[in-house]
DNA sequence: GGCGACCTTGGGAGCGGTTTCAGGTAGTTA
DNA sequence: TAACTACCTGAAACCGCTCCCAAGGTCGCC
C-alpha cells in the first residue's frame, strides 16, 4: 500500500467534511444538537426573502417601534405565519440589550406561603412578553446574594425578590443596576419598592379579636427573630396587649422557626412552663399546627380548652381540626401585583414609584376561638 | 430670533448625540437601561486585552475544550478575577447554540406535591452550571402546549415536564427536537423517559395494610378519573381487595378532584350512602384532610370510629390531628434525579436511556388507624 | 416646476461570544 | 540539518437580530 501524505489526507478529509455539512443544510437538517435530526432554524432573513423585503422591515414588523406599509406588514406576518418562524431569543437579546427575562428569588420552593406568591408571579407574567426564571435563596443571605448574581449574569431585565434576609446596603446597589421589586418583606432604604402586608397592623388585629372574645392570658408562638416579620407581628401582639390594658409576659412567649415541628416544640414548651394561658397565637400557620398536634398529645381540646389562631391562611388551614382563624394574606395577589408593577417600570422608566405597596390583611375567622366571655 | 435649517438643526443634535455617547462610554457608564447610571459591561475582549492575549485564547480558557498554555491561563483566569468578568449568556447561546437553560413544565404552582419536586429539581440544578425556566401547565393540556412552545422558543437545551396531562403524540414530537426527561407521570410510548412512582403498588400496599389491621370495608375516594395516576392508584386499590377475598364495591368509591374540598364533599357523600365501612382511603392527603374535616363535623372521631389513609405524605399531613397515616412519594428526590438526569443526557448523548425510572414509595406509619384485628 | 421635509425602506455595523482555519514554534526523526 | 509532526495561538467568519444611517419617493408649498 502506498504511504499517503498526511497533510493531502488531512485536506481530502476537510473537504469531504463541508461536502457532509452541505448535505445537512440541503436537507434541512441541524448539525448540532447531538447529531439528532432537527429542522433547520429558519430566521428573520427566510422571511424577509419570502416576503420579499429586507430583514430590517422584518424587524420593525415585529417589534412595531417604525412604521411599515400595510401591504409588506400582511406579506411579512403571512411569512412568519407560513414559515412558522420564531424569533431567536438570544439574537434578540444581545442586539437589543433586553433579555425579556424576569429574574425571581424566592425562598423555599415547597413552602406553601412562598409558593402562593409564586404563583401570583407566574400567573402575572403568563400572557406577557416576560418569562420570570426562578432561583431558591433558601433564606441564607449568602445563597440570597449569589442567586441575584446568577440572575444578573443571565442579564434579566428586572428582579423580583420574595422576602429574603439579604442586607439593604446590598440590595441598593442592585437596585441601582435593574429595576426592582421587593414582596413580602419591607426593606427600610427601599419601602418604595416593597410590596408587603402591615405585620403588624395584622398580629395587632389578631390580639384584639383574641381579647374581644374575652381571653386575657394570650401567649404567642414568634417566628425567628432575626426575620422583620416575626419582629413585626411580635410588636403587634404585644402593643394590642398594652393598648387594652395588658401587661405582656415574656414567659407567654416563645420563639419557633416557621415550621410546623418548631411550632409543636414551642407549645410543649410553653405548657410545660407552668403558666396559665386560655389562647395561643401563633406567628404563621404551619407553626399554629405543629401546636395544634401537641395539644391533641395532652387532650387539650381546641377551641374548648385553648383558643388557637394562626396567620397567612395557608391552604390546608380550613381543614385543620377545627378549621383555623388566621390571618389571611393575600399571597398570590401580591405576587401577581409584584410582576405587574416590574413590567409597569419597564415599559415607562419615568414610572418607577410603586402605589398602593401596602396590600391589607383579612382575619379569617373560623372554629378554633372560643368566645369566653 | 433667525430662521434655523431643520437640517442644519437635526444634525447639530446627532452632533450632540453622538459626543453624549462618547461621554457615556468615556466615563464608563452604560447609554442604555431607562438612563440609569450602570457599570460598563466587560467583555471577553477587555479580558483578552488585560491578559494579553487573543479572545480566541479567553474563549478557550473559559470552556476548557481546548489546551491552552498554563502561563497563558493564569494570566486569563487573573484577567477575569480582577475585572469581575461574566459571560453574557445571550452571546454564548447566540454563538454556540447552547442556552444552559432547561425549560420545566410544572402544574399549578402553589400545590404541595408538585412544589415539592420543583424544590428537588431547583436543588438539583444548583451548582451546575444549567437555570431552569419554569412555567406552569395548570392540567390543561392546550395550555401545556403554549408552555412547551414557549420553553422551545427560548431555546432551552433540554425540558423537564412535571406532570400534564399533554398527548404522547405530541409529546413524542416534542421530545424529537430536544432532550425530554417526563416526572411523576407514565407516558406509555415514552417510559424511558419517565421518572415516576408505581401508583398500583403503592396503593395495593396502603390497601392491604389496611386490611392487614382488620378492616374489610374499605371505602376510596379517587382522584379525577381522568388522570393516569387515579386509576392506577384505584386499580392497585380493587386489587388488594380481590387479592384478599374481598369483593371491590362501587358504592365505597367516589371521585375527587384532588383539592381538599373535594375530599370533605366526597366524605359527606359516603356517608349519607348509608354503605357501611371501617376505613377509608383517600387517593392524595389534600382529600384525606378535607375528609377528616367531614368526620370531625360528624363528630366520628379518627381512628377509633373511622381510620384514614392518605397518599403523597404533604407537608402538613405529620401534623393533622391524628398524625395522617400515608405512602410517601419521595417527590424532592424525584425532581433530583430528572435534574440529574436531564444532564447526564445533555453531557452525553449516547446516554439516553434513563435507568431506574421507578422509584420506590413508603409506607408512613402514623395515628390515622386503628388495629381492629 | 422645483425644493425641502417627511415617510418608508434597505444596507450594514455592531452585540459578545464560539469555532474554524491557517500560521508559527518547538520537538522528533531520518 | 532538513522534513515533518504536534501543539498553540490569533484572525476572522459567523450566530440572528436591532438599530443607525443614508437613500429614494411623495407630497405640500412657494
Amino acid at each position: 500500500m502506498k504511504p499517503v501524505s498526511i497533510a493531502a489526507f488531512t485536506e481530502e478529509m476537510q473537504v469531504f467534511g463541508r461536502k457532509i455539512k452541505h448535505l445537512c443544510s440541503l436537507y434541512s437538517l441541524d448539525f448540532r444538537h447531538n447529531n439528532r435530526r432537527m429542522k433547520k432554524k429558519i430566521t428573520i432573513q427566510d422571511i424577509a426573502a419570502t416576503a420579499n423585503v429586507s430583514k430590517s422591515t422584518v424587524s420593525r414588523v415585529l417589534n412595531g417601534n417604525t412604521p411599515v406599509a400595510e401591504s409588506k406588514k400582511k406579506a411579512v406576518l403571512e411569512a412568519i405565519e407560513q414559515l412558522d418562524f420564531q424569533p431567536n431569543i438570544f439574537a434578540r437579546g444581545l442586539a437589543g440589550g433586553r433579555s425579556m427575562t424576569i429574574g425571581i428569588m424566592t425562598q423555599n420552593i415547597g413552602s406553601a406561603f412562598y409558593d402562593r406568591i409564586m404563583n401570583g408571579i407566574t400567573s402575572g407574567f403568563s400572557g406577557s412578553e416576560y418569562t420570570p426564571i426562578i432561583v431558591d435563596g433558601q433564606w441564607t443571605s449568602e445563597l440570597e446574594e449569589n442567586a441575584i448574581q446568577t440572575l444578573l449574569g443571565r442579564q434579566v431585565d428586572g428582579l423580583i425578590l420574595v422576602g429574603g434576609t439579604t442586607s439593604s446596603v446590598f440590595l441598593k446597589q442592585v437596585q441601582q443596576k435593574k429595576p426592582l421589586v421587593i414582596c413580602a418583606r419591607e426593606v427600610p432604604d427601599l419601602m418604595d419598592y416593597c410590596i408587603y402586608v402591615d405585620n403588624f397592623q395584622g398580629a395587632y388585629e389578631v390580639t384584639k379579636y383574641l381579647i374581644k372574645a374575652g381571653h386575657t392570658e394570650i401567649a404567642h408562638i414568634s417566628g425567628i427573630k432575626a426575620h422583620e416579620d416575626s419582629i413585626k407581628r411580635c410588636d403587634g401582639y404585644k402593643q394590642a396587649l398594652i393598648d387594652n390594658g395588658i401587661e405582656p409576659n415574656d414567659n407567654l412567649i416563645v420563639e419557633g422557626s416557621f415550621s410546623g415541628q418548631s411550632g409543636l416544640l414551642a407549645m410543649e414548651s410553653l405548657l410545660m412552663r407552668g403558666v396559665s394561658f386560655s389562647a395561643v397565637f401563633a406567628c404563621n400557620d404551619e407553626m399554629a399546627q405543629g401546636a395544634r398536634l401537641a395539644l391533641h398529645r395532652r387532650n387539650i381540646r381546641v377551641p374548648e380548652d385553648m383558643s388557637l389562631v394562626g396567620f397567612d391562611d395557608s391552604p390546608g388551614s380550613p381543614y385543620m381540626t377545627p378549621p383555623l382563624t388566621t390571618m389571611r394574606q393575600p399571597a398570590v395577589e401580591m405576587g401577581q401585583k409584584a410582576a405587574l408593577e416590574i413590567m409597569n417600570i419597564l415599559a415607562d422608566s419615568d414610572y418607577n414609584t410603586l402605589e398602593n405597596t401596602v396590600v391589607g390583611s383579612e382575619l379569617v375567622i373560623r372554629e378554633s376561638v372560643l368566645n369566653i366571655r
